[in-house]
DNA sequence: ATTCTAGTTGCAAATGATTATCATTTGCAA
DNA sequence: TTGCAAATGATAATCATTTGCAACTAGAAT
């Protein structure tokens, strides 16, 4: 438990190094937060985050990292809404995302099936897929339960 | 034949009043430049297009009339590429979307599964799950015959 | 047909997310 | 410890999209 927290700086700066990049606070503290993030931070919200500790951190620097952490593939950018990027750390296991327009609430699923749709269209198409996305939209149920009422009392 | 080309002034104005807003012409030439563009144009093509009629259009005006046809349901924002929005009409048979990394050509596809799919989340996450949408991403036929070009090059 | 008025437009300025620039700082190999 | 390329911070630039507002017009009322 312990060593695995302790570890973390240690994995991160042989990952970095690994890819030839130097391993700076900043990049170090960039990429813990968006591990612990567990979801889906945006660019902002890493900056906010990260500040705490590195005042002096730039927003800039919180873009640039992202983009290395994605090019390093150890980041994963998710398009969730449509004015700006979110990003997350790139999961064991595939995920998608359901979007609650009441809210903004967002839950991942599972979908075995995608794995499927992807050969198919692959084949049909001739393309060589890399990557699959499914966004779903909608109402969670507490939006729903109000969504009744208000309509209700039309 | 004819009829439909001429019918659809009618049309458009129909639906425009029907939702209470009036039938300009920008509104004409805006919804029937998205209906004949059949795939996938961004704000600024519709623009180019309907300045060709319309000299004295605004952008604002472009960016106006997508929003309220979408809101009116008869136009569907896309998200194609991450850095902006791309409007098609609402088509009668649902379809999603395969994106060339290469040369960013953009291949529609059906997915009967999709309906399944958003079912199945439906009910194992308690939403109401209004839109499902698709994106995949990868290399064209052309574009993977390229690539293997240059790879063995090295 | 003329008038009236709220819905629309065009323009220009504002915004918000992201990227580029460049002087300064820093990681790290020698 | 030092040298230097890589990285950072601060700021300006960019690009898609939105907004404020005065001028204009579709379409209802006269």
């Amino acid at each position: 438990m312990m060593s695995e927290i302790s570890n973390t700086k240690k994995k991160n700066r042989e990952l970095l190094s690994e890819a030839g990049l130097r391993s700076t606070s900043q990049r170090q503290s960039i990429l813990d937060i968006i591990r612990r993030g567990q979801g889906h931070l945006d660019a902002d919200e890493v900056y906010r985050r990260a500040r705490k500790k590195q005042p002096r951190l730039s927003l800039s620097t919180v873009y640039r990292t992202l983009q290395t952490l994605k090019e390093l593939g150890l980041v994963e950018e998710v398009h969730l809404d449509e004015t700006h990027h979110h990003y997350e750390i790139k999961a064991s296991h595939e995920h998608h995302h359901l979007i609650c327009l009441g809210c903004g609430k967002v839950v991942e699923f599972e979908c075995p099936m995608s794995v499927q749709m992807q050969e198919e269209v692959s084949k049909e198409k001739g393309f060589e897929v890399v990557n699959t996305e499914v966004r779903m939209t909608g109402y969670c149920p507490e939006c729903r339960r109000e969504r009744e009422v208000s309509n209700a009392g039309k």
